[in-house]
DNA sequence: CTGTTAGCGCGTTCAG
DNA sequence: CTGAACGCGCTAACAG
């Protein structure tokens, strides 16, 4: 296999092991003459050298820990990929651990303890390695305070945070409340909103985005446009029942995912109800799926690319103890399609 | 940082480093007395070994590297996931390479040229850094004979494959013999097929079995029934238009991808042709989004996750030297919902 | 059986 | 340009 070393080619071009390396590594003047023997010899064995002697010696990996809560969740490859694109710049490498959380533990992030075990195992096993620093990659923007310690090697976390270290997070109650001025815009006064759980982080964010419009446009304040759902196509479809039901009706809805918003797509359709001739919807996560549906919804594209990528910016920062400053949040992006409309008049 | 090594705990436990380490890893007996004191010292200053020394030694890393040609793309995570399955399970770690094909060079697969100096960077980086083996995913299942070269390190395609490397992949023949006999089941008799670019070997396997399931339950063969899309939604709205119109048009449609079969449904709706009851349709990958149309459509399963963990299997046997048979073909599996209904009597 | 000493793995780098 | 120490943990050989 890949048993040959840099003494053999010492011994082949007639040098020193030194000499190889300062060869290999341009780290000093070495005479024409000598480099080529030297060179030549290297390409001949195909000789590549060990990186894990090297990193003993200087004591740098240039390796990246990325821990991801479930790499299968819609959001985290493309998480990755950023973090991918800043370690091909910067020459860094990834390892990667997979929680496989929804498969161990479910929907259940709430119970820390559940899975502490193998975020500390996850963590203790990338020590090991010498990785350089570490990215903690969430499923879902929590508070996951006192999950792990890594005991001083800098970390930071995305699509999540402590209240210690730094973290990466896309602005959630700005993309909300741009949503909501993009429907004034068209002309949307009464407007409703379905959220996602209320203790969720995003939920409260993107609620109170809600709120600020609400109040900033002075748009009318109606209780009933308030429905409270759990993230799943069902409840999207029935909240939005609900609310085509009341006497007067909101113009427009603004829902808090795309999964939802396919229930309320369903609802509408069952309802009579043409969207967006009489409903505009606004959904949130450009997931895949939001731009093959009929009509392909109007929806808050969220900045994973750039999350990955400055959650490694960031994290090449405290490495080298730069003092970082907390970027300011990565910003969703509107995706128009055709799931909004002016409002008719009445 | 992590200064602290075995002569330390050595030197508070009054020790020699030998006996740190055989306390550390077992391998000879220690009085129990003096075993405690170690690992109290070892607890106390939160020794962790570091392992880059440790695989210098013992020339071992237990590191196996993945290279994805694009994590973004739909299939990858899951086999991902796969991987990670069976590395925790046999303490292996993961580095991942992530060479951004689609960002870096589009669709244009064809051309290996265009990209494989990205392949050959990241197999040497990970020689280099001493990976006992490597995985490469594919984004399409293809050739890519000549692509790379590991120098002898044992390598497992997945989702691609050359005519000399062990590789995994999914029986796409007997999926769509599968599927067509689930659909004669059901009493279809005039099956239409909707392929991708028959440059692909997917499309050319499916119709294999296609083909396969007209001749083997006697169906009438009718070439107007067999239609050439290009993947994407438009030419399965289109040619699901085509079908319609034909004067004896086929009562069921086998469509190669989802997002075709979404192109399909549309067609449909226009043409007030109703899913199931007026034609019924099976897709192919399961896309998450198939299962939020409306109907949730009839659609192959892929055992991305079973590809994941046999090419760690198949890797972790290759490694080992002992014979490694090629494995039997992971299966996909129909997932029955509602776009799938008997024909109606005429 | 328990514990110690010392050389090794593979490149890097300083003194010569 | 070379010799040799060094990084950190493992382990063979040896001693008590």
């Amino acid at each position: 296999m890949n048993k040959v070393g840099i003494k053999e080619i010492a011994a082949k071009a007639n040098v020193s092991t030194a000499t190889v390396s300062y060869v290999l590594n341009g780290t000093r003047n070495v005479r024409p003459k000598t480099r080529e023997r030297v060179v030549k010899v290297i390409e001949e064995l195909n000789y590549r050298p060990n990186d894990i002697a090297k990193s003993l010696k200087s004591r740098r990996t240039n390796t990246i820990g990325v821990i991801a809560e479930d790499v299968t969740v819609f959001n985290v490859p493309e998480i990755i990929d950023g973090i991918n694109e800043f370690a091909d710049k910067h020459d860094l490498h990834i390892i990667l651990t997979n929680l496989r959380l929804h498969r161990r533990v479910g929907h259940n992030y709430s119970n820390v303890d559940a899975y502490r075990k193998y975020a500390e195992s996850a963590v203790s096993d990338l020590l090991s390695k010498q990785v350089e620093g570490i990215i903690y990659i969430g499923v879902h923007p929590r508070d996951v305070t006192g999950l792990i310690n890594t005991y001083g090697k800098p970390i930071v976390y995305t699509y999540c945070y402590t209240d210690q270290n730094v973290s990466i997070q896309y602005n959630d109650e700005q993309a909300s409340f741009d949503a909501m001025q993009y429907l004034v815009k068209q002309g949307h006064k009464r407007i409703a909103i379905i959220s996602g759980l209320m203790d969720s982080t995003p939920s409260r964010l993107r609620f109170n985005g809600y709120y600020k419009a609400v109040t900033e446009f002075q748009l009318p304040f109606n209780p009933q446009y308030i429905k409270i759902g759990d993230w799943g196509l069902d409840s999207g479809y029935r909240l939005t029942k609900e609310l085509l039901t009341l006497s007067e009706p909101p113009t427009a809805v603004l829902v808090m995912n795309d999964v939802m918003a396919v229930g309320t797509l369903r609802a509408a359709d069952e309802c009579g109800c043409q969207i967006p001739r009489d409903l505009s919807v606004v959904g949130f996560d450009n997931r895949e799926f939001s731009d093959y549906l009929n009509p392909r919804i109007t929806t808050m594209d969220l900045p994973l690319h750039e999350m990955g990528y400055s959650s490694m910016s960031m994290l090449t920062g405290l490495i080298n103890e730069k003092e970082v400053k907390q970027e300011e949040q990565p910003l969703c992006r509107l995706l128009e399609r055709e799931s909004v409309a002016p409002p008719r008049q009445e």
